[in-house]
DNA sequence: AACAATATTGACAGCGCTGTCATAATCATT
DNA sequence: AATGATTATGACAGCGCTGTCAATATTGTT
């Protein structure tokens, strides 16, 4: 049923290690067997069974993307990105969500990738930041590569892995300040995800900013969110509850934004003429909004492709990600019509 | 460093055979030995290499879901259901877009299949409906399950396989029957990609539910979409450019629907009181939309799940899927604040 | 023309697991 | 107690590929 490289070998007249050669493009293979070879393998429609390749090679041409509880408009971007690089370099990717990765033990992360037959995990926040995961990940010697973290790993985590991301405390402080020119003093600010440290990062760049104005926090309008739609809604009901409204708020994602705009649209709360809504990551969600979002671009797809096509050379390399592949993208605020000047 | 079937073996003092036995959970091994072999893979951390399960069991324990050009929010509905159970089973998720699945030759596509090593696929619309697809699946003997295609797959088309899906025909019915009596009578409609046949089903529902109550469909009111916000969005500009404006727009799935409130916001145009706006797919689109779309529920978590569970039982019995594994799901019309009586 | 250096090819083992089949231990029956 | 039926276990081959290393062909050098 299947051609196995047995038949390709006896059909090209060659050993079945030339015809290994030739498919996984090693020097010194004579031009015309070459062309034997893969016309050979053409006729038979021949491809080489991963299983068999993985347990000679102990590599699996298998990429993991893990995640949990993120947007999945976020998420769907990194998949993307991900997927297109690995189709082009005959790998696959596999999505792994990790429900409550914060609760689980060392023992419970150790035995999820262990079992996890791949070459390389793109990790997502709030994975990125968790000691655990990336210490069962360096115990076990898997290459990975975490993306949308912190501009920095957190130094006193002790471990050295390789990260995609933005500046998220700079962008935070660009779409204040972006606020503040616009005329809004009075800022509200919904905090992401407590285990996220990009929300912290988030939060820091928000008051540095203010700060730097002279603007003073107003406690009433600083709320905890999760970075859902429903805690956006929750955080915005609490705000409209206070005696004082800001004139904008600042959502720490464009999900939680949303559930702003929701609630400001059940009271009757006009964006952005009576309120200016911020915010961050330039989702889908973003897009189709009405009036849509003005936030914060972070490239997932392009950190997604990036992450998988450092995984795939290192594959090959096989070396862990170094240095260079330390890459921090640019941010970009992206202004559209939920906020206004006042 | 990783422990091998082997060491298990000598650790619990039996046979590599046996460990074996006892990891697939096959019958006739004694009770005490059971233990003895679990608490010594218990010990060693051990998990089996998948790559040579794989190779000498030719089952992959891995599943691929393809999608091409859906809407993200569907699609990451249907891949979280799937992945739940997965996880459960020990089995993994590729996820693997096929983009321009509609120009892709028999070759392109036996290509794609060939070289994905899994034990299963699962297809959304509109590769659902597609023969080129269906058809390679079948050719290489790959189970394979649809869903969201039609109520019945295309009979004409030859082929037989499993489908998950509501009845959408009658599904558009009911959104249009919702809007006729809430006192509409000039009712837009925007229809899907032309090559999902969901969308034509949806199209005929809305169709045969305005002819039934004797209402004529206006054409400048009816306008071709392809699933996207965009593509919603252009519609509606389109019917808004005409002499005459419908009091309602049912759009056939929630991203157009999306893209027709932001036109409407646009230009100013009230949701609901000057135009009612009715989605389909209940995605996360429509909830986090300011109002909140009326739309029509498919469970598409739990489809992916079942599709799922239905292949990696398949997968143990080693037979297709058969008439049984044929599901329905029941519609649900959901009614949010963009639609409204007048 | 003889030899070394290099390019090209193939034989064979073995990656870690499970299927097959043989063997040993246990149980049931007369 | 002897026989057959059943259960429990193990030895071994082999899944389809690639790494190692040896063999052969080709090229270059003096």
């Amino acid at each position: 049923m299947k051609a196995r490289i047995h038949d390709v070998a006896e059909r090209a007249g060659v050993s079945m290690k030339t015809v290994s050669r030739v498919l996984n493009r090693e020097p010194n293979v004579a031009e015309t067997t070459r062309e034997r070879v893969l016309e050979a393998a053409r006729e038979l429609r021949y491809s080489p069974s991963l299983a068999a390749r993985g347990l000679a090679t102990s590599k699996n041409f298998l990429l993991a993307l893990m995640y949990d509880n993120v947007s999945p408009s976020y998420i769907l971007k990194v998949q993307q990105g991900a997927t297109n690089i690995c189709q082009e370099a005959g790998y696959h990717l596999i999505v792994h969500p990790l429900r409550g990765s914060l609760a689980m033990s060392d023992d419970d992360v150790m035995a999820v990738f262990e079992r996890l037959p791949v070459d390389g995990v793109i990790l997502t926040s709030p994975l990125s930041d968790n000691p655990i995961i990336l210490g069962a990940l360096e115990k076990l010697g898997i290459r990975h590569i975490a993306i949308g973290a912190s501009a920095k790993t957190k130094p006193e985590s002790g471990v050295q892995s390789a990260v995609l991301g933005i500046d998220n405390f700079n962008a935070a402080r660009d779409m204040t300040r972006f606020l503040i020119k616009s005329g809004h003093r009075d800022i509200g600010f919904i905090k992401g995800d407590k285990n996220h440290l990009s929300a912290k990062l988030r939060y820091d760049g928000f008051k540095a900013e203010m700060g730097a104005h002279g603007l003073a926090l107003n406690k009433n309008w600083i709320v905890q969110g999760n970075y859902t739609f429903t805690s956006g809604e929750v955080a915005a009901r609490d705000i409209f509850s206070r005696p004082e409204r800001p004139s904008a708020i600042f959502a720490s994602n464009d999900d939680m934004a949303a559930g702003v705009m929701a609630i400001a649209g059940h009271m009757g709360i006009s964006v952005p003429d009576d309120l200016s809504i911020g915010g961050f990551d330039d989702t889908n969600t973003a897009r189709i909004l009405w009036p849509r979002l003005s936030t914060i671009r972070q490239p997932a797809r392009e950190m997604g492709g990036r992450a998988a096509s450092v995984l795939i050379d290192s594959d090959f390399k096989s070396v862990g990600p170094d240095e260079s592949q330390r890459k921090f993208y640019e941010h970009q605020l992206v202004i559209r019509e939920s906020t206004k000047a006042i």
